[in-house]
DNA sequence: AGCATAGTTCAGTGTTTCTTAACTATCAGT
DNA sequence: ACTGATAGTTAAGAAACACTGAACTATGCT
């Protein structure tokens, strides 16, 4: 066997991974400390304890606040995700003591919730009636800052681009993302689609339209953007602009679009905290969702 | 947003986690006692109040030994991947500290040691000369449980049947399994082949090779085991037995074996723990080793 | 200049974690 | 059955740690 490293650990509490993520997440450090239920001073200690023993600076000064530096960024995933995994654990604790199911939070997309899985998640409540289900329908950024932060227990997502730390990702399926246009317009040549009205910058699935749309030729003149995909649809209806969207969401429901052309796939998948302490609740939602695996 | 779940986490420490790892490694308290460095004493108290601040029993008695129960594997696993995670940090903060690209330890089983990357793994010595690389060459099972524990950093082994808590994996390369029988016998019926001499009970590709046998009809009547290929090798050159092995390690070397019958597939795989502190070295060697990545 | 705000430092208190010594229960050898 | 060795526990005390509230410093706004 290999000699162990001689690096001795820091001893480094949660608590004062607590108090890191916390000051990522607020404004003030009296909130953060707010938040986690200590005095400021409690913090302000905990955090310069937790840099003297890493021997590695974390914050720096911006006028009389304290900021993370960027080379912190590392120091907090760790955190985060320590924090995250605890919470699990005294979930999972909890569960034992009092023989309890616990809840079950779920996070999807829109098009997951709404076109893909809705029998699913019906069948599951009706087979699991103790369990304390949460559905949280939302962007898939969000979502994943949700779940690595133990807000959520399984999201169904758009596909990340890298992978993120500390999560552990299955297909979910794959579903096609068709180009659709006002009724007055013609498809006519590549050059002259457009303008579009689109999910916004900064979003998974915007930056895969937009490498498809370029490949394929056409201009990105992007005059709206929204998350919703109700109201792109409604845009388009309006003639204001072009948008590219699930077929499953934008050729159903109340006032669907007509068939459009096929632009591109996209990847959804199913993400978890990877080495969360078991959950059979959320074990059995998975099976439900995806019985094969 | 989700309100949080009004869980108060437990206020555990690493060095409880770490004890708890210790115990779980060691025949006696007294050893792990050694290992951390505290004295016997100090590790029951503090697996005690670990205990105590779960509120779930994880020690039972047999005779004077205080053993794990079986419903403590949950919080091992834990402890052993906060632990792991936290050498990981440590690591980073050691080589930001020291502007030194610290040491790579990799695993391999030896067929991908030997016959798939031997030429990375020059290229990879040869373009980072400063990096102080390690290479140990095992069975799967005992190369995951050393990356779990953070005694390696990247391992090639198996695809395992089911996924291994807190670890991510990314397919390497799939190679073949081919059936070999010693010279004076002819293939025959599916019936007859064998006496069987394979891979032990409980590896993965004993598992993959035992279920393939039984899918083609054949009978399992195994007369000897042994991990070292060279071995089983060898016994079929002396006639003592079939044997099932990759292609790449029975067809090559100083007594290959004569051209096999291909009997399935397997996976290999490389894994690393997920969320792990960031390794530029480790990262490297990765790119290096799958360049499309 | 004066006041408000963000975070820090100080001194004191209570808690935690370790040590050594003494102890209890179990086991092996005779 | 007895004795000595072994595995782990408990008690008491010391040192270290983590928190509090008060007082402080530096920054920012009016």
């Amino acid at each position: 066997m290999l000699h162990r490293v001689a690096t001795v650990l820091p001893d480094l509490s949660i608590r004062q991974f607590e108090y890191l993520v916390a000051v990522a997440e607020h404004p003030t450090w009296a909130d953060a400390a707010d938040q986690v239920g200590v005095s400021a001073s409690a913090l302000s200690q905990g955090l310069a304890e937790l840099e003297r023993r890493m021997g590695v600076p974390l914050f720096e000064r911006e006028g009389r606040r304290r900021v993370l530096r960027p080379g912190a960024t590392t120091v907090l995933d760790h955190a985060r995700q320590v924090v995250a995994l605890s919470t699990d654990l005294a979930r999972w604790a909890d569960r034992a003591k009092n023989a309890d199911v616990g809840a079950v939070r779920l996070g999807m997309i829109d098009v997951a919730a709404v076109h893909h899985f809705p029998d699913k998640l019906e069948e599951y409540r009706r087979i699991h009636p103790d369990v304390d289900f949460r559905l949280r329908v939302a962007p898939s950024a969000d979502l994943v800052e949700q779940l690595r932060s133990s807000q959520l227990d399984l999201i169904i997502c758009v596909e990340p681009k890298e992978e993120i730390p500390g999560t552990t990702v299955q297909h979910a399926m794959t579903e096609e993302l068709a180009i659709y246009r006002p009724d007055t317009k013609r498809l006519g040549p590549v050059e002259k689609w457009g303008p579009w009205v689109l999910f916004p910058e900064g979003s998974h699935t915007r930056a895969l339209i937009s490498h498809e749309l370029r490949r394929a030729g056409a201009s990105i003149d992007v005059v709206a953007e929204s998350h919703q995909p109700d109201v792109l649809i409604e845009m388009v209806q309006l003639g204001l602009g072009w948008t590219v969207l699930p077929v499953a969401q934008a050729e159903a429901g109340a006032r669907p679009l007509r068939r459009g052309r096929i632009l591109t796939r996209r990847n959804l998948v199913a993400m978890m905290r990877s080495g969360s302490a078991p959950d059979p609740a959320v074990a059995a939602l998975r099976s439900t969702l995806f019985p094969s695996t």
